[in-house]
DNA sequence: CGATATCTTGAATTCCTTCAATGGTAGTGG
DNA sequence: CCACTACCATTGAAGGAATTCAAGATATCG
């Protein structure tokens, strides 16, 4: 796993020697899950530590393995996935900042699926047992965690309906409005554009759709002005129409 | 939602005027998903109450509403869904005997999905507050549960796998695969064969396929003598084959 | 600036859907 | 006991959505 220590970009350190500023999506995710104290914020900020780039493209959580600590992906993006016998592969979610990129340690499961990274990105750990602890002193801390289990599982579902009872069109408004509306929490849309690392062949991955088909839907929706994608960037320009093709009602993604 | 309370059936009763056996499933699922002493089954089997007959065909859990007790599936077949604008419905998943419902009453989240029974099923609940009280006392209880709630997330996040990467007939090979599994876990497969209260049309609805083209598909596995469905009834002629069709591995189904 | 990856386009094919009709089976009531 | 009804399974034929294959255009990066 090709990882390095984080530059320090001039920032101060808190104690863990973690600068400051690249736990705020974290914490921000876990208060919208479930709203916490100043103090309950800072006790789990605080156990996070080997704040680490990763490269793209790179399986940072293998099947089958029990985790021995929690994973967060501080920025960038991350995906679950399988790959089939076929040499195929298929997405079953995204990893989008602030979230942990996998819940299993919660009921102490080995990971169920590879969790790899997208483009580049940076990612902090958590000790299982601090966390432990710390969750027997802070209960809000994991309902929150639970609460993000909770949530990736409404996206799995929903996920479902998407490649069971959407068509191309709507898969990829739906997804584009999953995104758009999960970047919002955390505060990564700027004027209804997003980064997204992501290319038209692992959209298809995810979607369940040939890149020659993405592209296609892609200039679909291009023509009737309602995004703009290009160079890893994402522009929604007309979310209730997006919102309405898909069907798309973001309550599945509240707590 | 039409329910009468179960008969007796001449069995003995226990405290909460339960009739013995019919928690059975219940406490086998639970110990397979976290190994339980003997008192700690008895305890969680002690809060099942209002045991009772539910209809085929009647949704049991709303989209969308907070929920006040814990819904235990203890007979019969059930499933998560949603239903489109278009007026098609998709299945998400299957819940079967010794199963919860639901899983959101873990994070107080709201229910996120539609429940409804398929064929005729027997119901238990089970108090949030009781529920939670002994939980406090006996944590193996709280952990089998979340082990259940990641179980499930595999299989709606294997489901995906199915409908984005699959095609028809390994669809239905995989579904009936992980039924299979699931349903040998709590006992109730028989020389191969399994109770599946099921249409054909309902199965294209769990597996994205139209009434047609399940049908279709249904032949072949007949034809290379793999599977034999009738009267709502399964039998697995040929497990090994079925599973190298569908590329199954049951390992996601594991705690 | 050349090399590689990604995006784009066209044409042929495949898998699955839709429509429509028939056959089978179980339950109902005369 | 048999007609009647309703639901489910089955089959054929036509159409459509998405895939595959193949090639060319554009971007990206060392």
């Amino acid at each position: 796993m090709a990882s390095q220590l984080i530059e320090l970009q001039g920032r101060s350190l808190q104690p863990s020697g973690v600068p400051a500023g690249v736990l705020d999506l974290f914490i921000r995710r876990l208060s919208a899950l479930c709203p916490l104290q100043m103090h309950e914020a800072a006790a789990i900020a605080g156990l996070v530590r080997d704040v680490s780039r990763v490269s793209p493209h790179t399986t940072i959580l293998e099947d089958g393995i029990p985790a021995n600590e929690a994973l967060i992906l501080l920025s960038g993006l991350a995906c679950h996935y399988k790959v089939l016998d076929t040499a195929r592969r298929q997405m079953t979610g995204f990893v989008l900042p602030g979230d942990f990129c996998d819940y299993g340690f919660l009921s102490s499961s080995p990971v169920r699926q590879c969790v790899m990274t997208l483009g580049p990105t940076v990612m902090g750990r958590i000790d299982l047992k601090q966390l432990s602890a710390l969750g027997d002193k802070l209960p809000n801390i994991v309902l929150a965690m639970m609460r993000g289990a909770s949530a990736e599982q409404a996206c799995a579902r929903e996920l479902v309906i998407s490649l069971g009872a959407r068509d191309a069109q709507q898969r990829m408004a739906h997804c584009l409005c999953e995104l758009y509306t999960r970047l919002r929490v955390v505060g990564l849309v700027d004027r209804g554009q997003f980064e997204l690392a992501l290319t038209q062949a692992e959209l298809g991955e995810a979607l369940g759709l040939s890149t020659v088909h993405v592209n296609r839907t892609i200039q679909q929706l291009r023509k009737k002005k309602l995004v703009a994608m290009a160079q890893g960037k994402v522009r929604i320009l007309d979310f209730p129409s997006l919102a309405r093709i898909a069907a798309f009602d973001g309550r599945y993604l509240r707590s």
